[in-house]
DNA sequence: GTGCTTGCAAACGTTTTGCAGACTC
DNA sequence: GAGTCTGCAAAACGTTTGCAAGCAC
């Protein structure tokens, strides 16, 4: 990934390293506070500017994606584990749902507009057993 | 609606009845700037944080909803035309997109997970034909 | 008159930007 | 050495809040 960087003539430093390997050691998503205080952890000097420009460095080459979950603030994964969720409204119990679960959705959509759908931006609202 | 207001207690203002009539008038979502503008056309000393409290006060009756269609600011419109959205994240383009798109996806996240979708408050994004 | 509602100003939380110096290649 | 990247401070953005005065009931 630091060679991408290069090959765009993006530089490899120290921030982005750690970065990365905060991303890459994340089993979830995370926020960039949650992110900055990782990396701030090992390099307490990063500033926060600089995690958003490098987030934003990493999701243009592809490596990474944001997501809403909520009305919060966005969170942050590597592209590879990027999936949908289904987020409850009402006491915030959150479901991965996997692409599947689109299989309709996304045909529909291709066969009524021509339209590609990428479910895993947003959240899908609704309510959960519970709150239902 | 006004009566719905002070059957809670509430009061019907100018201010209610005018962002009432102009959320009525219009035929698509409005953001809050949108709305403000047209409000303070009939009165101008409406202020921006009036219109906030009243949308809000008026989604907590169930009489308006909001939507996020992508990045920028939230959209309002009457309950009764909430629909959900595919945004292309591309160009922008949007398709207003009717219940029976979601079926499989309300049916296959219903039996895993017991879980009730409202697909109408954040958009699907992905890519339109021209874009994808 | 009670108490909900308003205008105003100020704050909020998240994200973006301008700049001069520091670093990577 | 050229040009990217950084820390810092400040601004931007959409939205929320505290307060005293004003209005609906």
């Amino acid at each position: 990934m630091l060679s991408l960087l290069r090959a765009r003539g993006g530089r490899a430093t120290a921030s982005r390293r750690i970065l990365l390997e905060v991303l890459f050691d994340s089993h979830d998503h995370r926020s960039v506070e949650e992110l900055a205080a990782a990396v701030q952890s090992r390099a307490p000097d990063v500033h926060l500017s600089t995690i958003y420009r490098n987030l934003e460095e990493l999701e243009e080459l592809g490596v990474i994606a944001h997501t809403h979950l909520g009305h919060g603030p966005a969170t942050y994964q590597l592209a590879t584990s990027a999936h949908a969720h289904l987020l409850c409204e009402r006491c915030g119990r959150r479901y991965e749902a996997p692409a599947e679960l689109f299989a309709g959705l996304a045909r529909a959509a291709r066969q009524r507009y021509g339209f590609t759908i990428d479910p895993r931006h947003f959240a899908i609202l609704g309510r959960c057993a519970e709150c239902a």
